[in-house]
DNA sequence: TTAAACTCTATAGTAACTATAGAGTCAAGC
DNA sequence: GCTTGACTCTATAGTTACTATAGAGTTTAA
């Protein structure tokens, strides 16, 4: 299959999958007399895993680690678990940052009611003013 | 004062601030003879106004919309609660995502136990395999 | 045969910086 | 007066994971 049909059946964009190749992600075998680049099933299904990585927002250079360590079948899988394990520890840290940054945003939300002037907005005030507690 | 004293008074890094500059969200207002940027207090003030922002995770042209609706005092300032109610919003929705993906990621990390090889790794396989029930 | 749909490569843009190169400026010490 | 080191200047490239474009060539259907 050509490109465009991969990109149909994986729900990728045709730049997205060159743009893959050009990380060495994922390669096309084989090319048309004419250049097109030529795909089979196989292609198919590294390209969601691909997705699927990406979609627990893994990055690619983790998602290249993962293929190649795929590639080496009998070697241990630490190196696999160790990046996920990372992975959790990472979006928790995040988490906690996104609470602590909610509850500054609410608490300045509340220092401004409607129908104020710019003048008067505790919003700008507060942001003018106060330094963070826990820079 | 000079470039390298804001920075330390802000805890900003003199790259950022020439960035901010140039981005139009902090100018100097003088030069020296030998073309130094020269700064005074109300510099110092600007950059803790921006660096607060930033601290909130505002897009630096929020921040811009800010400093100027700053600079004219007399009108409504709507649009600044608009902007961090939608922040807020936008936060949360984060959080939601964050949340499910770490999910995802903890019944990865649970199929897989230490001391298997690459070719048995319940991640490896589950990833190749699995499709998200949410896509 | 011709028009539409597809593909190719190469390049630039996104956000908010960071890092470098290569040059100029300034203050202190000899 | 001269040198050394610390500082500053501009301009440019790199980061991440794409997306969007230009300009050209290829294929397919009418």
């Amino acid at each position: 299959m050509k490109i465009g049909e991969l990109a149909k059946l994986t729900g990728c964009s045709v730049q997205t999958i060159r743009y893959y190749e050009k990380e060495k992600l994922l390669a096309s075998k084989r090319r048309s007399e004419g250049n097109f680049r030529l795909y089979d099933q196989s292609a198919v299904e590294q390209l969601m895993f691909i997705k699927h990585c990406r979609s627990l927002d893994l990055a690619l250079s983790e998602v290249r680690q993962l293929i190649e360590l795929n590639q080496s079948p009998g070697t241990h899988c630490d190196d696999v678990n160790k990046m996920i394990d990372n992975h959790i520890e990472q979006v928790e840290q995040r988490m906690t940052e996104l609470e602590r940054l909610r509850q500054h945003l609410t608490s300045l939300r509340d220092s401004c009611s409607t129908n104020r002037t710019v003048e008067e907005c505790g919003i700008l005030r507060n942001l003018s003013v106060k330094q963070l507690e826990n820079p």
